[in-house]
DNA sequence: CCCTGATTCGC
DNA sequence: GCGAATCAGG
């Protein structure tokens, strides 16, 4: 493949919208994301930002959003692989199915994330789980693993790390248990067990 | 480990 | 000009 006027183009387009280098290599298909990166280069559309020129050159960033929670949370529904941003699913008091978000993702290439991390917690915490919501195995379950957490930081977590958040944000004491997690599940098996349950044992449960 | 972009250098 | 290999970093 060779940068065609169009491929430049799309590159050129991507770039500015803050896609990665892999993301429009795979765009693009038939490169590499180093060969965008060469690309980028030669072409002097890499970095700019340095304060004053910046103004004048910069290309129109994606504009402020008007209502930062709800603006993160409609920008959730990623591409394919939501990259490093983690879908935040804070273990509420009841870790319902999250709105049984079973879709098998069809869109193919909707909404792109323009490198804007995703903070862990806003300002209220959101009460964990209590005792009387789990069972008396699972809660067992989760504080021995809890102890063997690696104490992950947000920027450490994989999709195969453990997401469930320990600790409060608010303090140092905080951190992501970070054990392996069950395969295409966003926690360990200790966790999965108190943020999925049946409808039916929670019923139960309840007083 | 996974991913980022930056740089180098033979082609 | 190109991009794999490598580097530096989160």
């Amino acid at each position: 493949m060779s940068w065609t006027d169009d491929r430049v183009e799309t590159l050129k387009r991507m770039w500015g919208e803050g896609q990665s280098a892999s993301q429009i290599a795979k765009e693009l298909g038939g490169v590499t994301r180093n060969a965008v990166i060469g690309k980028v280069h030669r072409l002097g559309l890499s970095n700019r930002v340095e304060g004053e020129e910046a103004a004048a050159a910069a290309p129109v960033a994606p504009a402020p959003e008007p209502a930062p929670a709800a603006a993160a949370a409609a920008a959730a529904p990623a591409t394919d692989r939501p990259a490093r941003a983690v879908k935040a699913e804070p273990p509420a008091a009841t870790p319902e199915p999250e709105t049984a978000t079973a879709e098998p993702e069809p869109a193919p290439q909707p909404v792109f994330i323009p490198r804007r991390p995703i903070v862990p917690a806003g300002q209220p915490l959101p009460p964990q789980p209590s005792a009387n919501e789990i069972s008396p195995e699972a809660l067992a379950s989760v504080r021995e693993v809890e102890k063997r957490a690696r104490k992950l930081t947000l920027m450490e977590l994989t999709e195969r790390t453990c997401k469930w958040p320990i600790g409060d944000p608010a303090t140092e004491k905080f951190w992501f248990c970070g054990l392996p997690a069950q395969a295409g599940k966003p926690y360990c098996e200790a966790h999965v067990g108190v943020a999925f349950q049946p409808m039916s044992a929670r019923r139960d449960r309840r007083r």
